[in-house]
DNA sequence: CACTAATAATAGTAATGCTATCATAAATAA
DNA sequence: TTATTTATGATAGCATTACTATTATTAGTG
């Protein structure tokens, strides 16, 4: 059984807190498996209860509908960078290095300890850098923002925007360069990966490395 | 009646070229209507059927799916941004003016003059900026990139590469640049207007000043 | 005028995205 | 303990989507 910890997210994201029950844990884990697999387009709520061998109407009991169901997970993603970025700053006090750790937390964050069992975050993060950002590119942001579904990627950019503020107080576009530098590693992760002309990183041996130090050298640019 | 320019796009877009019948020439320029109003999830072959009066088999002999009509516009607009970049510079010889106008040209498309009477390149402008990066984050990417369905985007991130290049020979990620100022451009744009936590700049009076000096800035301390 | 090419009209099919109802099993409260 | 609430499963059904196929009609071309 898993440790027991419960990453919290919005209530509004799901009908019935799927982290509390066997069934909802099973459809945390074989949607990120599935549509890790086969992408956000051809994933279905029937294909999902087949594989758990339950219904679809019982999977509709804990979500509205599959945008609500992939939104609940890039949160999850969000949360859990969040988290990650927060435990491995927390002793750290120069600014710079701070960043550096930001950086590595959004490029590597798979690399972690996972934090609950039910949830592979190598599959997890690979579905943020390729299909993350439809999440928000949709004709309902605007109605779902206002019910804070995308709270959790803000107070990312808060925290990044902060430490960048440490690093140069007179830098005028704090909340820009966080998110870009979030956008920009599950870009470039993936142009590597599929777009290569459209990138100067490549990834050598499954590591993202390139981006990582691709990353440094613009903060490094940016902010002196 | 149009002036009779054609925009060159990949034949393996479409089955008949629609640029060369009436029909064609609506379905792209309702598609482009119908998909700014209510958003490409929500567009269909039926619904634009209906719109230009026709029915969904018809639309089906010029467009295998949504998604590649989708592509055919997106890869439209790479195009036309490509062309203005191209024409704007020309005459140009300073470098450092020349990427101005490109990060003017990825901003402010829409304020140039029309190509063609049936696009309406405002609108377009608008698709591309909110979900343009759906066309390449697809489980797709790599069969329909070896088709050369993205070859225009690769083309404008050749041209912008280059032009930083000349600005800074030194420069190592002269791609990454190039498409990051793309990008950049979109989702700010887009941030500006739905998700402002998420970025330094506001869009006022309907121009996005804010987003093109933020560009500029970018760039600037990057060259240096 | 004959022919061919494009479009329209219509029908049909499998999959998707749901909603509703009822049965059953398991957990909990009286 | 029994009663009862709660979660899940089983099944059905329905409108829409994403196509494909067939035939009729119209416009353009040789």
């Amino acid at each position: 059984m898993s440790v027991g910890i419960k990453i919290s997210l919005n209530e509004g994201l799901y009908l019935r807190d799927p982290q509390d029950s066997e069934l909802g844990r099973n459809i945390i884990k074989y949607s990120i498996i599935l549509i890790d697999e086969f992408g956000i387009e051809s994933f279905t709520f029937k294909k999902l209860a087949i594989k758990i061998n339950s219904t679809e109407a019982s999977i509709y009991r804990y979500f509205v509908n599959k945008h609500i169901l992939f939104l609940y997970l890039v949160n999850w993603y969000w949360e859990w960078v969040n988290y990650l970025v927060r435990i491995n700053t927390m002793n750290i006090t120069d600014s710079k290095a701070k960043l550096g750790i930001i950086i590595h937390s959004f490029v590597a964050a798979s690399n972690e300890n996972p934090l609950v069992e039910y949830v592979n975050e190598s599959r997890l993060q690979r579905i943020v850098n390729s299909e993350g950002m439809k999440v928000y590119h949709t004709k309902d942001v605007d109605a779902e923002n206002s019910k804070g579904f995308f709270k959790s990627y803000k107070d990312l950019a808060y925290t990044v925007s902060a430490v960048i503020t440490e690093v140069n107080p007179s830098f005028k576009y704090p909340y820009t360069l966080a998110t870009n530098l979030f956008e920009m590693t599950n870009n470039h992760i993936f142009f590597a990966q599929h777009l290569p002309r459209l990138t100067d990183a490549s990834i050598v041996d499954n590591e993202n490395d390139e981006v990582e130090n691709m990353l440094n050298y613009f903060v490094e640019k940016l902010l002196v």
